[in-house]
DNA sequence: GTGAAAGCGCTAACAC
DNA sequence: GTGTTAGCGCTTTCAC
């Protein structure tokens, strides 16, 4: 069975062609490929002999051909972080659904959040002849951009926003995300607050969302100290012994500001294990608003990001850009704060 | 901007190709092809040359031209139902990962559950020329078959096991599944079991789930009554709203045996917000172990399937078919039940 | 070991 | 409206 694959592909007797259908219905193979584009571009008459031939002949146009002859592969590509990460998952399947619609093809690669495998994904896709390419975050070497540049697609950069943005976007400042539940976390009395985080060095939105936890901060004479922050990976697990590293060292604090809502959850978990009582002892805030999020016990504040419309929005781009519209190239989307259960005032001691 | 990617498409200076790095190198695009593909076969000199430039000229080599050339895309395809499911954005990384590993892209698309929308799907992949391709399920008109079967490429339908399976695939028996949990769930001492089930006319799955279910009952001298069942789309919300269902009619069942975690979260969510005490006075049983389940208050009895595994064998069998190897077809992998405290004895009235 | 040249399947300019 | 034809960028015989 194997073999037979191997074998029929090499000396597979030439899977019909346009010339096959074009012989077929008698006609030139122009004829064919204007039917197949525009059936109103032929008179009725060969337009039904056409048709009979393809169906007969089961026809199945060949895209590598078309390719090559119209500089148009109708792929678009997508290079994400993670399928693990809903956000991403679901970023990506609206995207796909939206190309879809507009008659192009998904070719995705995923970086497992390392710059070099994202680079090589990068110009695979290139090779491929992708028509136009959406990634995650801004930060890679200019190598990469220039190779783009190059390429002269059109491309976006997701889950990024600034009006001031070199390259176009789509997302929100996660800076300004944190500045503001930050803010808020303050006003309702937290002083010693930690920080559960991904690792920023590899993450350029991670380490935005540390700056405007650090701006906030410092607008209220406050300061982040490097033992209130521990990195994690983006693991249930990994969340849990953050906490556990970060009540080894010095005061406890009274709220927890995490990376995202997984991480959120191990806090979560490690807490009750711990008997710290949340959020009553300890507040704990995630983000992203995953499903989870709301069905945890208790339920988890976070930052609520539109997954989907971030896809959707990066396909419209790009899809305006492919048909020459003119669209907008820095959009922000909107995000939402939830407040629930697990955060609530610091507890006067 | 927008206007630019157009325009500049179609007019763009030629970009480099074989022939101009040939002509940079003085030698013919044989050599460079050659070059391209096994550095060994052409000779240091020469080599030195054509690397040189490569270089210097930035090429990519372009695939659709290859692809047109060598009859191999290095493009594989995946239809999956959706990636909001957890279980299937598994499957595709993993299965991603290995085919990059091997020199292959992934050409990615949703079926929605839609059959309609799969076959489109599937006509498109084989336009774009892929060498194989991944199914989830079975259930399909022989039009879809028939369609593979002319186009002759590898394909593996996965999240299906049977020793006699007519298609290559990969999974498990859910039927066995269900009647191994059913069968255990009567031991401890239930009766009266409703069921929480996504809709069995679109899913294979799903309704071999239910056949395994009916067979474990009937063993036992039980029956599936048609008022124990309750249809539901895969949400949270739906989950709690198809207990609610199962609640109206007759008799409480003491135990819920649910299609999937999600739905069993909001059997669980649901339960509470009705004051029925998990597991004393109703068991509740998920399906698919997904990382909530162990979070879930109480933590859910669950069957862990080995998601990864299936996107890793499914990408193994078919980069082994497409290298002429020898290979199973027939790929069985296990699962495992995750007795947790959802689930407990029947209680006694 | 290397080059020349004939396609792979299709589109698009051009001529009718 | 329709057909002819010259490529698109690459691989792969076949000679040398």
């Amino acid at each position: 069975m194997a073999v037979k694959h191997r074998v029929s592909r090499r000396s597979r007797s030439r899977s019909v062609g346009i010339s096959d259908v074009a012989a077929a219905a008698g006609v030139s193979t122009a004829s064919v490929s204007r039917f197949m584009h525009d059936p109103m571009r032929v008179s009725p008459k060969l337009r039904d002999r056409v048709e009979a031939a393809i169906k007969e002949l089961n026809y199945i146009p060949h895209r590598a051909g078309r390719a090559l002859a119209s500089r148009q592969s109708l792929i678009v590509g997508a290079i994400v972080p993670t399928l693990e990460n809903a956000i991403f998952s679901r970023q990506v399947m609206t995207f796909q659904q939206n190309l879809r619609d507009a008659g192009y093809t998904l070719l995705l690669a995923t970086s497992e959040y390392d710059p070099e495998l994202e680079f090589r994904q990068a110009r695979v896709m290139l090779e491929h002849g992708v028509d136009a390419l959406m990634l995650v975050g801004q930060k890679r070497g200019s190598e990469f951009y220039e190779m783009l540049e190059r390429a002269s697609i059109p491309f976006i950069t997701t889950w990024i926003y600034s009006k001031n943005s070199i390259h176009p976007c789509c997302g929100f400042s996660h800076e300004t995300a944190m500045k503001r539940v930050v803010d808020y976390v303050v006003e309702l009395g937290h002083r010693n607050i930690g920080v559960v985080t991904g690792f920023a060095n590899v993450n350029d939105r991670v380490a935005a969302r540390l700056k405007g936890i650090r701006k906030a901060l410092k607008e209220h004479g406050l300061e982040l100290m490097r033992d209130k922050i521990a990195y994690s990976e983006y693991t249930f697990d990994a969340g849990g012994e953050a906490l556990a590293r970060l009540l080894e060292k010095g005061e406890r604090p009274t709220a927890i500001v995490c990376g995202n809502d997984i991480l959120a959850a191990g806090v979560l978990t490690e807490a009750r294990k711990r008997n710290i009582k949340v959020p009553e002892e300890l507040s704990v805030m995630g983000f992203g608003d995953l499903d989870i999020a709301a069905q945890l016990d208790p339920p988890l504040s976070t930052v609520r990001t539109p997954k989907a419309e971030i896809g959707e929005a990066a396909a419209t781009y790009l899809l305006n850009s492919l048909e020459g519209r003119k669209t907008e190239s820095r959009i922000e989307v909107d995000i939402k704060f939830c407040w629930r259960d697990s955060f609530g005032r610091a507890s006067k001691k």
